[in-house]
DNA sequence: TTCGCAAAAATGGTATACCATAATGCCAAA
DNA sequence: TTTGGCATTATGGTATACCATTTTTGCGAA
C-alpha cells in the first residue's frame, strides 16, 4: 500500500517521537490540525481515511480516533453519508464562535484579575511588549503566533483548567480566520492598542475593565475578520 | 464471548433502533452518558473497553470511539497508562465547570434578548410556570429535568449553535452534581424565584438583567452543589 | 505475616479483513 | 447530445486477530 505515500510531503522523521509516546491517533490528530489550520488540506476537502492514513503511514483505526478528535474541535465535519471533510464555516458561523470565545476571555480576565500570580501577569504584559516591537517586523505568522500566545496565557493565568480547554478549542476552529485576517496586516496598530489597554487593566486587577477590554479586542477581531473574508471571496486565488 | 452479557442488566431490545440508524459509536456514547449519568456506573470506575463492548453487544472498535467522543465531554478520563474511566470531578473542578457554564449562560441570554423570536421567550415562560407547579409535587427527577430543559431552551432561543453545543456538553459534565443537588430539595423555592427573575429580564429584553439573574442563578447553583456534595461526601453511602 | 518478584492474566493500541452502502463511470436509448 | 440506469469502484462501519505493556496473581523467602 505505497499508493499515496508522499502526500503532503512528509518526511517520515515528521512521524517519529521519543518515548513515552503519545497513540498514534493523537499524533496524527496533531498533525491533521495543522494542515487544516495552514490549508495544506483545503476548506470543505474530502479526507479520504484510507488514503489519509497511508499519507500518514498509519493504519485507518488511528486515523479514525484522529478524526473523531478533530470532529469534537469543529475541524473536522461529516456528511450525511459520514464523509469526512475539512470544516468551512461560514462568516456567520465564525461569527457565532467568535462571540462565544469573546464571553470566554472574558471570564478569563475576571478569573486572572482575582486568581492569577504576579509572574503570570508580567509574562503577560513582557509578551505584549515582544508583540509591540514586532509590529515595525513584517513577518505575520510570528507575530500572529505571538499574539494567541498572549490571549493563552491570559485564559491560563485564570487558572481554570476547563475554560482554558474549551478556549483552546475554539481557537482551533477559528484560527484558520484569524490568521488570515492578521496577515492583511490592516489594525495591526489598532490591536496592539487594545492589548495595551487590556495589560493596563489586568495590570490594576480590575476584573470589570478586563472583561470590557478583552470583549472590545474580540469585538475588533469579528470586525477584522468579516472583512478579510469577504475581502478574500471575492479574491478566490490570487 | 458471552462472559459479562448481562452487565449494566440490558435488555436486548434496548440496542435496536430504526433506519436510518445512527454509528453504534453514537448509540454506545448515549448509553454510556446516560450509566454515568445516572451512576449505573460510578464515578472513577474503571471502564473495561472489552467488557463494555461485550455489555452493549458490539465490538471493540465502535465502542472506542464512543470512548472518544465522552472524553472530548469529560465524562471520561484515561489514567496515564490510557486506562479509561469515569470521570470523578473534584468539588473545585466542578466550580471551576460552573463558572464556564455562568459565562455561557450570560452570553445566551444576552443573544436571547436580541435575537429570539417571541415563540422562543413564550416557550421559555411557559417551562417556568410549569415548574413551579411542580414545585408542590416532590419527583426531583421530573423537576430536574424540567429546569435543565428551562436552561437548554434558553441557550437554544440565542441562535448561537456553536454556544449550544458547548453549553450541552458543560451541561453533560455537570449534570450528575447538579441532579444531586437538585435531588436535596433545598432551596428548590429559591430556583423557582430566581427563574422568575431570569423571564422577567428575557420577556423585557434586557440582556443585562438577563445576564445577571443567569449569573445569579449560576451563583446560587455553586451553592447548593458545594453544600450538597459536601453533605455527601460525609455520608457516603446511605 | 509480610515483602518481593516472577509468572500469568488482562488491557489498550494497532493493523487488517469483510460488509453494506454510497459515489462514480459507462453505455445504451431517446 | 443528453439522459437514465446499471455495473463498477470507492468509502466508511464493524469485527477480529495480534502485539507490547500493564496489572494482577501467587508463590517463596525473609
Amino acid at each position: 500500500m505505497e499508493k499515496k505515500a508522499d502526500l503532503f510531503n512528509l518526511k517520515p522523521d515528521d512521524l517519529s517521537w521519543d518515548l513515552p509516546r503519545p497513540t498514534l491517533a493523537a499524533v496524527a490528530a496533531d498533525k491533521l490540525r495543522e494542515f487544516i489550520l495552514l490549508e495544506k488540506i483545503p476548506p470543505g476537502a474530502f479526507i479520504s481515511e484510507r488514503d489519509t492514513a497511508a499519507a500518514l503511514g498509519i493504519s485507518r483505526t488511528p486515523l479514525r480516533s484522529a478524526l473523531v478528535i478533530l470532529e469534537q474541535e469543529g475541524l473536522v465535519d461529516y456528511t450525511p453519508t459520514r464523509r469526512p471533510k475539512v470544516a468551512d464555516p461560514s462568516i456567520k458561523e465564525l461569527a457565532q464562535n467568535l462571540l462565544v470565545m469573546g464571553a470566554l476571555e472574558a471570564l478569563a480576565g475576571e478569573l486572572a484579575c482575582r486568581h492569577a500570580r504576579k509572574e503570570d501577569i508580567a509574562r503577560v504584559a513582557q509578551l505584549h511588549e515582544k508583540i509591540n516591537q514586532r509590529g515595525r517586523n513584517d513577518d505575520p505568522l510570528a507575530f500572529f503566533r505571538a499574539d494567541m500566545r498572549m490571549h493563552e496565557t491570559i485564559v491560563n493565568a485564570s487558572g481554570n483548567i476547563p475554560l482554558a480547554e474549551t478556549h483552546r478549542q475554539y481557537n482551533a476552529r477559528l484560527w484558520r480566520a484569524r490568521f488570515i485576517s492578521s496577515r492583511r496586516n490592516a489594525g495591526r496598530q489598532q490591536t496592539c492598542d487594545e492589548h495595551a489597554a487590556i495589560v493596563k487593566a489586568l495590570s490594576a486587577r480590575d476584573p470589570r475593565a478586563t472583561a470590557a477590554a478583552l470583549r472590545t479586542h474580540l469585538a475588533s477581531a469579528i470586525h477584522n475578520i468579516k472583512a478579510a473574508l469577504q475581502e478574500r471571496q471575492e479574491t478566490p486565488n490570487p
